[in-house]
DNA sequence: TGGTATAGCTTGAGACTTCAAGTAATCCAG
DNA sequence: CTGGATTACTTGAAGTCTCAAGCTATACCA
């Protein structure tokens, strides 16, 4: 008998109708927000949400500088998006790479004190769309609950520690 | 007194610790999931899974076709995304166009008998990952409470009907 | 009826993402 | 201490998305 894990080969256990509503709705929320705030901060800080969150990062850093590689993995990006995307944020002067001391293939993103200027500019704005858009929408206990399915989600999709390979180092 | 829905020019209220981690969470899962998905529809059925989902809206359109405009709504996006993803479906084979025949202007989207057979083809695994990364992993509750959260979400980033600018109609 | 505004959709350019392939430095088994 | 595997990051091409501008057809109104 098989194993139930492995659906490929089984009949497919559809989703009911409540289960289509709820990843309906996901679908729905997810790109309307993600659309919302991209303009929002392409109108309001000349770049997209992604990038703000990298900059984010960044700011929050010990001496505003990361390895490539753990901002990747703080943003849950590939390594090759991210390195397009801080040669488009060195241009806009926002960022600066550095040489990593200790290894000499390692790079160092730099948060530049104009792209520090961008972020407690554009902070203010931003923060308030996210809160338009979510925070003041939710009950307290919503609230909760949406950070607890949040972490569950995130979490499992995680690549586990040993041995699997990383999605954002292919 | 100024209102206190423009932030803009207030001191902004900033995110609580427990509102970040619920925000991080929040980015961190649907950008896993999303690419999660991107990735496994890539792999099994040769399209991002935006497309997926317009070949899934049309499969349960009457006649298995439906207006432009229409079908940007149901997925939320811009008619000129859609535009450009039509192009690249009808390429493919998947999707044909069709002149409206009671508005010269208008253009009908209709799954062909190709785009269904792919859908049929990929579904039950499509169905099986979305499972996997999330209802899979949560209570009955949680589903429950995911369900309202995300519905409230998109309501509110919803244009509203009378006079608002329409997104999508950009 | 005629003229202007609007709706429906497309197009092209530029920005962003992905994927596969490439370079260079470090690790490590023997 | 040496050569093959791995790690860190970059690159270029192809695909996708956005934005502004464009075209045609319909709607509205005087």
């Amino acid at each position: 008998m098989e194993p139930m894990t492995t659906a490929r080969t089984q009949a497919p256990r559809w989703l009911s109708d409540e289960e289509q509503r709820t990843w309906q709705a996901y679908l729905h929320a997810t790109t309307l927000l993600e659309d919302h705030l991209d303009r929002q901060l392409q109108r309001d800080a000349g770049m997209p949400h992604i990038y703000y969150g990298l900059l984010v990062q960044l700011s929050e850093a010990p001496r505003r500088r990361l390895r490539m590689t753990e901002l990747a993995m703080n943003a849950k990006i590939t390594r090759s998006r991210l390195s397009h995307a801080i040669a488009r944020l060195e241009k806009n002067g926002w960022v600066r790479r550095e040489d990593c001391p200790s290894d000499k293939r390692g790079q160092l993103a730099c948060l530049t004190d104009e792209g520090y200027e961008v972020l407690t500019r554009t902070a203010p704005g931003h923060v308030s769309a996210v809160r338009q858009a979510l925070f003041d929408r939710l009950s307290p206990e919503q609230q909760k609950s949406l950070g607890e399915i949040m972490r569950i989600v995130a979490e499992g999709l995680q690549p586990k520690e040993a041995g699997a390979d990383l999605p954002w180092l292919r």
